[in-house]
DNA sequence: CCACATCCATGCCGTCAGGTTATAGGTGCA
DNA sequence: TGCACCTATAACCTGACGGCATGGATGTGG
């Protein structure tokens, strides 16, 4: 009996969310496909698998048999997955770097190159994540290692290593009254709108909204960004300030946008991370090692 | 990633054959559309599986990857889809039976009668099952208990206890010149030819044509058939002729088919079976005692 | 040396499954 | 009674999948 695994990831959706109305929306298709689609599932497999009510949909008994087991093979088929993309990478002599915007910054190419020496033969396939990503695709087996901002969701599942500190400032558009400052202190900021990552990300978003400073201050979010570029014209356009590391003011200055230090607030750090079963990789700890060789630089960036 | 079971079955096939062309036959399916298949498989998952060349499809790296765990995944869907099922039978209290045509014969109306009696409430739903099918939906999980002949392929993963025993006699056209015989010997009707089970069956088709007996000597297939009545109108039409168990002569009477006794063959048993994983569940192991009970009875069939 | 066999790839076309929107049909609630 | 929630159905569109016919490459045998 074949199905489509979207099928199965369908079921799921139904079974947990109660309904097929919230369900498609989680989804994102429409309950009237949901519809088809679950009453298609019955039909494939000979099961009746929920009853229907003006309430949602329930599951039968063999409904609850089959969503304890779903997860975990949709889980399996994933983890092959990952692991047949990491097998193509180490065939073609590719180590597959992600990295999300803004993280080591000038650090990078020091890294790369480094590793193309030490590797000859090799390529870094350097993949750019989106701030959803906050793990820049480890998470998901996309990339061998990642170069990210810690800390981030589900780092204890992986490996990983500080390479530097660096102070956290902020981004404001240039009219704003404070960017004449030359330090601004965190609490002048905490009623300002922010430019904020996707709610996807998680604590993450959080932490770069600096929650854990506020003492349950609430935050105001002025736009929503996921990649540089959104971010940089967000904040120009006046939607909002945003912390950022300290080079960021190297590495993304435009016109409209003024960098100043703040007080009050942690500093960030940048790492590496890698997947617990590459800990023996030779060619992923090569990678770790020119991280943390040639990531800090003497009297650059750190705090 | 979502991906049909169809396409990684398409693809472990392309994985075992070597060719796209010879696992085209073996899927039933055109070779083009195996070739988009494939190829659809790869751009999906963002990997080469195979390298192509004039001698077929040779397995990439990653493609080797995919291949060594894919048929587990596969056989985990497979399981869970029976448990599924069979939680089905459970909640609706209907116990799923398979039977072999001619398996139990006159027996299966006493088991059934006592199972009703034992179990009120609950329903025995018969399934008969071909004989390209020998575990009669057992090993597909199709059924929950089954009545078969044994000995049958794949019989080790299963719980099986035998009934009764039967010689076996031979079906001949009425016309034959052995059907006047009141006993056959086995060698006068080892070159005759013979009307088969499927190739499907394994083994079990060898059992039923007394490969065993027959000390190398090759058999002759006049038909092949799955069912009692193709079977029987074989046989009347003079295609081959078949062994029988001897219920078969009373239960399967037909104009043009006689049945006679045959020495120097070994006789038939009639089994039930069930999973392992039922050696627990009281309503089948109520049915297996009613079999066990009730399917013998003193002085019929018995060998 | 020229058919021939045996691979895989491509183009064209019909069919059907999956998606969409709009709407119907229940049922509890203010 | 009208609203707010469900789910189910209808009509329609697009695209995926499969089939056939054919092309292209490459060894093989007469």
């Amino acid at each position: 009996m074949d199905v489509d695994t979207r099928l199965l990831r369908y079921f799921v959706a139904v079974a947990e969310e109660g309904t097929l109305t919230r369900a498609a929306e989680r989804l994102f298709v429409s309950q009237p496909a949901l519809t088809k689609q679950i009453k298609q599932l019955e039909t494939r497999l000979g099961v009746r698998l929920f009853t229907r009510s003006r309430t949602g949909m329930a599951l039968t008994e063999p409904g609850r048999a089959l969503a304890e087991r779903v997860p975990g093979l949709l889980a399996d088929w994933d983890q092959v997955l990952r692991e047949a993309k990491s097998a193509a990478g180490r065939a073609a002599r590719v180590l597959r770097v992600g990295f999300l915007a803004s993280a080591a910054n000038e650090a990078t190419p020091r890294i790369i190159t480094e590793f193309a020496r030490r590797r000859p033969g090799w390529r870094a396939d350097m993949r750019q994540a989106t701030w959803s990503n906050p793990s820049a695709g480890l998470a998901d087996g996309d990339v061998d290692v990642a170069l990210l901002r810690m800390p981030f969701p589900g780092q204890d599942a992986l490996r990983t290593a500080v390479l530097f500190t660096e102070p956290r400032w902020v981004a404001l558009p240039t009219g704003h009254p404070l960017a004449t400052c030359d330090l601004i202190a965190f609490d002048d900021l905490r009623d300002e709108p922010f430019v904020a990552a996707p709610p996807e990300s998680g604590w993450w978003r959080d932490h770069w909204l600096a929650v854990d400073e506020r003492d349950g201050h609430p935050v105001t979010i002025g736009a929503v960004t996921d990649q540089p570029d959104d971010w940089l014209s967000a904040i120009a356009n006046g939607y909002g300030i945003a912390f950022a590391p300290a080079s960021a003011a190297r590495f993304y200055a435009r016109p409209g946008v003024t960098y100043r230090p703040v007080s009050g607030i942690s500093p960030s750090r940048v790492g590496v991370a890698w997947s617990p079963a590459d800990d023996t990789d030779p060619v992923v700890q090569d990678f770790v090692r020119c991280c943390l060789d040639h990531g800090p630089r003497p009297g650059e960036n750190s705090a």
